[in-house]
DNA sequence: ATTTTCAAT
């Protein structure tokens, strides 16, 4: 058993997990539910079954368990956020896009990536825009997203101390994938022809890389650079307050004790 | 390629 619903994290596990030097040969996925209303619904966090199942799997088994037994009302929207230690590979890209596709337009999804798992993997690569494509806001974590992760999934009374490295590691990541959001994926064809036959999401690649497959009517994905700096412009970076000047409401939604 | 990577020793 590798989840952990409705559990804290410890600070070493989150500083083995969500740092940018170290090799780690496991992946961790930290998980919210909410609903319109706080509190959140549900939330954890899941490691990988080593040699069995990839994080994002278990994560996505207890969300889909979870809205299975909750009927939705037709008004009903869900948001789910994930803080994942590296990002998906193209099989729990076709999970999270099954899932997606099940629950239609009641959910809406938030992909924090620390890490990329094997940048250099057209599958992983081409998945991920693909997922993108589909709607899911996706992003590499950077200072404040870190912050934020250690203060709901760790300890909302402890600010963060991150490595020295981390700052600039993150600058790196968010130019990856920007690079990777505008690269054109011209050899597409001959790929699908070299990959035929093997034992690969072939039809998940296939049926999505071809335009007419957004699955929202409003453009939920992730804005590119130039359009996030305008946005920036416009907006101040949302930040976390301080536990002692947060209202009750917004300690409700933290999850967290009263005074 | 800055970039090993959801273990195995």
């Amino acid at each position: 058993m590798t989840i952990f619903i409705r559990r804290f994290l410890s600070e070493e596990e989150f500083d083995d997990n969500f740092n940018t030097v170290d090799l780690v040969k496991k992946t961790l996925v930290c998980f919210s539910l909410e609903d319109k209303k706080p509190p959140w619904k549900l939330w954890g966090y899941a490691y990988n079954d080593p040699k069995v199942e990839h994080a994002e799997t278990i994560v996505l088994r207890e969300l889909k368990k979870y809205l299975g037994s909750n009927p939705t009302k037709k008004d009903s929207q869900y948001k789910i956020t994930l803080y994942a230690s590296y990002s998906p590979c193209l099989t729990c890209c076709e999970e999270i896009y099954k899932f997606l596709n099940n629950n239609n337009e009641k959910v809406i999804m938030k992909l924090n990536i620390s890490r990329f798992y094997n940048f250099h993997d057209y599958d992983n690569k081409i998945s991920l825009k693909i997922l993108r494509k589909y709607g899911v806001q996706i992003k590499m974590m950077d200072l404040e997203d870190y912050k934020a992760c250690f203060y709901l999934f760790v300890d909302p009374n402890v600010e963060l101390q991150p490595r020295e490295e981390l700052d600039v590691q993150c600058q790196r990541n968010e130019i990856d994938l920007d690079r990777l959001w505008s690269e054109e994926f011209q050899v597409f064809e001959d790929y699908l022809l070299r990959r035929k036959g093997q034992n690969s999401a072939i039809s998940f690649i296939s049926e999505h890389l071809s335009p007419g497959h957004d699955r929202l009517q409003k453009d939920l994905t992730t804005p590119k650079k130039d359009e996030q700096e305008t946005a920036s412009q416009a907006k101040t970076p949302v930040k976390l307050p301080q536990i002692k000047d947060m209202d009750r409401k917004e300690r409700f939604k933290r999850k967290l004790p009263f005074d």
